[in-house]
DNA sequence: TTGAAAGCGCTAACAG
DNA sequence: CTGTTAGCGCTTTCAA
């Protein structure tokens, strides 16, 4: 940054009058003579004066950015919460300074610090896998920058929210197997220990239940990426036969496993149908393009600016806050 | 930002010491006694004072931050950019202030401004698609602020640049092809007034001369999506006879055109072998997995940052701007 | 209607 | 070794 950025001040000293004036005809000031205010302004107009917004948030204790921490930008779902984000953060006048975690907790920890250095006005984070201790964003919170969890959230942090609906998610999808005629539905679930594969399990559960299911034990299998799928390949097959559903905790499981049941004669939607959940880009490639559920990414990014904003702008209302659950819907296509 | 932030001059008050001693003891000045830098220092620590960023930007006119113009975040090669961006920035000591401009030309002009009224110490922009005019990138070199482009770059602006070599990739493609055994390679091609598109045209038609295979013209067609493919579907499946290879502009036409092709009995690699370009995720995913050319986002974006910094932190250097290349690798996998 | 002065948080030149 | 002062660019009392 050159210091050849013209100033109120230089505008004053060409004009003759004070930095003071300038300011205030600057952003119409009532108590200004429309000559000089006329007189700056279009001076300013010529030079092309532009406020310096360092000086402005410095003075006015607020620097209009919002700070993201976010564990990986490269992953669908987080760059279309990113860019929900910033499509209303511009709107609205604010900027985004991004951080990612990596997953990493060490550098959570740092992104956080170096953002409330900035000053930033808010906090939008989804916690790191690796981050066990919330001390960085509840001090955060305590010393006077709201903080927005999303997706990832925190239980022992109480603040303002926005998370998916995995449970009805998974629910939807499951059922949609159900009233295309499927009885035997396979799920190839994540861990239980991670709250979407507790979800997403419960979901599919209940919809089976609710239509007089059995559910069986053996038809819920640990099984969360491609990887697991070519792994698990020859007990997916034994137990295909018996089967005429599946859904998956995720696209690319799905469609690993679609591929692996195609290879092997049979023919879906026909046999065996297959459902997903997530709709990243890979759903709509898939041959025969994957039905699953969409996790509308992009909507949850503008709903976390929006709550921000929102507190930003209303400091002083009575702090009541909300969880914002967003509930993804059915994207049928041909796999079911 | 409340005003709850802990400052120096709040640490002078209560140590009765002055602001400038306090400044001084922190930043381990030399001209000061032992005794006040520690009581200085493990005060500052027991109170987790932190310096304000922006009165340190403010006085030190630099703000240790990179603007970023994207044309999209939401993109698998945007987002792996992103990535490598952020984290040699981080790595380096600078944040990351990032603008979509959603290829919208105007868009892109304000978020120019934006991030130079911010004072970002450089900018690494990718051009939007509907950007005919370059003003203000111009404007804000000649004022000082360093521009790196990266990927889609302007040639009308002298500056640093980091592009991928489009020619190589495809040269590399069709060649791997030949040495597969094609004679009869299809291109599937973007159109020739995108710069891509003809570099990647020039690339395929080198690797034929080179290996004295006649350039067909029926053999190159203007198609570059999958909807695209689907459109075409049956004058491919005319053509398809006649080809032994085929190298799409990029993967989701390959992928899209492997299953038309597979859908009416082309046995792939076997009769046909498939290239794509640019290794997004859905390359892994494809049956058989899809060979392509890796496009390296994550260090283009590294590139641009390091080039930017080293702009930065080397004023005085004589302006000599360089061109960075990166040459794609081969990802040889089961479609060829 | 305008200007002078103080201050946002910090640093650095200059005194002492 | 430490304090005073001025200033980064801007706004906002307070006085005139």
């Amino acid at each position: 940054m050159k210091p050849s950025h013209i100033t109120i001040k230089d505008i004053a000293r060409i004009l003759g009058v004070s930095p003071s004036t300038v300011s205030r005809a600057l952003k119409d000031h009532p108590d200004i003579s429309e000559e000089t205010r006329n007189l700056v302004k279009t001076f300013a107009e010529k030079v092309k004066y532009r406020p310096n917004a360092l000086a402005l948030s410095l003075r006015k204790q607020k620097t209009n950015t919002l700070g993201l921490i976010i564990p990986e930008i490269v992953h669908h779902f987080f760059s279309s919460v990113i860019s929900g984000m910033e499509d209303l953060a511009y709107g609205e006048g604010y900027h985004m300074m991004i951080c990612q975690s990596n997953e990493n907790y060490y550098r959570e920890v740092i992104n956080t610090q170096a953002l409330l250095d900035h000053r930033v006005d808010g906090l939008l984070v989804s916690i790191s896998k690796t981050t066990k201790e919330f001390n960085h964003l509840q001090t955060a919170i305590d010393n006077g920058t709201p903080v927005v969890f999303f997706d990832r959230i925190c239980d022992e942090i109480e603040t303002d929210r926005v998370i998916t609906d995995d449970f009805e998610g998974a629910r939807v999808a499951t059922e949609h197997l159900i009233e295309c005629g499927c009885k035997k539905i396979l799920h190839l679930a994540a861990p239980k220990h991670l709250l979407i594969g507790k979800k997403r399990y419960e979901g599919y559960c209940h919809a089976l239940k609710s239509h007089n299911i059995e559910i069986k034990e053996e038809f819920t299998l640990k099984c969360d990426t491609r990887e697991e799928v070519l792994t698990m390949r020859q007990h997916l097959l034994d137990i295909a036969p018996e089967i005429d559903g599946v859904f998956a905790v995720n696209d690319s499981t799905a469609i690993a496993i679609m591929q692996v049941l195609q290879q092997n004669g049979y023919k879906i939607p026909d046999q065996i149908k297959v459902i997903g959940f997530g709709d990243g880009p890979n759903a709509t490639i898939a041959s025969p393009p994957l039905s699953t559920v969409e996790q509308k990414g992009y909507e949850m990014g503008r709903e976390a600016v929006r709550m921000l904003i929102q507190r930003l702008e209303n400091p002083t209302a009575p702090i009541n806050y909300q969880t914002k659950i967003i509930t993804p819907t059915l994207k049928k296509r041909s796999s079911t």
